[in-house]
DNA sequence: GCATATTTTATCGTTAAGGGTAATTTTGCT
DNA sequence: AGCAAAATTACCCTTAACGATAAAATATGC
């Protein structure tokens, strides 16, 4: 799974991530300590290569002093209307 | 894990997409059909039982025809133990 | 160039997300 | 009250997140 629209939701939030983190000059081990995310976990995260959950998304906010929403911040709002085929579901705007 | 925090942002995400989707008096299965995600799964969710992924809050974001930060959107900033080197701006302590 | 730090990738193990189904509980409505 | 719809809970199952470690690749500096 790991089609167009979640490549792009888990790519931009890993590269907002990122963005964060080297504002702040941390490296993947020093974000490491603070989150207590292992730094393998944290590249494949910034990376788009895992589905990140809540808490951890949580976790890396605050250890950077922001805030999780700030990762997801897109102006997509959901366009069209829903009808789902609910095969695997989703999607319904598109939001790209 | 699951401590005190994690469990009030699970509980304020799982609080808004009840409140939305009661809003536009969807039931759990309706939204199942939307999202592909099961009743059940929708069910833990809510009500803070599970730690949603996050394109999985996206799926459900897109079927309300919301964003995925609408249901973050909290003032908690840090709960790090970060030292403060305040290079950026608000050094909010922690919330809760 | 070489040495070093940083990052990525690869395994392995544990734990939990998520679907499915069924059973149970709760809510709503007449 | 009862009945139906909705929601919760409890299973089982597969898959993936996550940590740990080590190895490989990629910067970065000397």
């Amino acid at each position: 799974m790991l089609d167009e629209k979640k490549r792009k939701l888990l790519t931009d939030v890993g590269r907002r991530i990122r963005a964060t983190r080297k504002e702040q000059g941390l490296s993947l081990q020093e974000l490491s300590l603070l989150t207590g995310i292992s730094a393998p976990a944290l590249s494949l995260i910034e990376t788009a290569k895992r589905d990140v959950r809540l808490t951890t998304l949580a976790k890396i906010a605050s250890a950077l002093r922001s805030r999780p929403s700030a990762f997801l911040e897109d102006e997509n709002v959901g366009m069209s209307d829903r009808s789902a085929d609910s095969s695997d579901g989703y999607d319904i705007g598109d939001y790209l």
